[in-house]
DNA sequence: ATATCATTTCGTTATATGGCGAAATATAAA
DNA sequence: TTTATATTTCGCCATATAACGAAATGATAT
């Protein structure tokens, strides 16, 4: 089968891929609550580690989450500063784009709780 | 493999699901321009029209166009009046969401000399 | 009524995506 | 330098997605 290979439309649907999963939203809002390793996150959404890591690296490849290594740990944050202005109007009002529900709920209230030196190095 | 089921965030990825596909961004472009039917936008983007068709049946469930049968012709328009503040932000500035490049000002063309007489009912 | 044309629905197929665990890598601690 | 911890990369598998053609449906024209 022969699919299309249009590149340069193709770049503009990985802005709206990034935001395409579920998973990825929940970061998203998470971190909009403050900054949180890989295990941290990884505790929160129940996922594997490797998973955790694979969306964090998606959402960094665009735009939307910046990386800040601290040690052991690796710190991922909003990145509020993207020059791509579709990226801040997005993360700039997350509210308006992802709407809270009960679960980013539940999570921001566990982002709040969260102890690092707990839920990792178990 | 269990995979997630949260119903609510899920809901929330299908607006930014619609606009993952290039082919739809596209359609999006070609209807800013003018309504088109389902074969003009297949002969256009050369598609199959069970393809067009699918495409469109998303981009309207979603709120982005909106349907208005013409007698055996369907034409599909963009649906500027959409509820969803989201929609309408994407909408009213599609050009600040979906930047023009070389394919999408040849559709644009295309779709201005389009003729449905022709490139239908071939 | 029947034929024609436009569109949608359905079944199938290939690629993309997202999940996991294991192995590899990076840094800190012992 | 060895060990432990955090993260990433890799390979594999299941589901989702997007493509097609054929069949079904809606509407006009003969």
């Amino acid at each position: 089968m022969i699919y299309m290979a249009s590149h340069l439309i193709t770049k503009k649907t990985r802005f709206f891929k990034a935001l395409s999963d579920a998973n990825r939203l929940r970061i998203l809002k998470m971190l909009q609550v403050k900054p949180l390793c890989v295990c941290e996150i990884t505790d929160i959404l129940q996922l594997a580690a490797s998973t955790v890591s694979k969306h964090l690296s998606i959402l960094k490849e665009n735009g939307f989450i910046k990386e800040d290594r601290e040690g052991k740990w690796v710190n991922y944050k909003i990145n509020y500063g993207s020059s791509d202005p579709r990226i801040a109007a997005v993360l700039t009002s997350l509210e308006f784009w992802i709407a809270d529900d009960k679960i980013i709920a539940s999570d921001k209230l566990k982002v709040i709780k969260v102890d690092r030196n707990e839920v990792c190095s178990r």
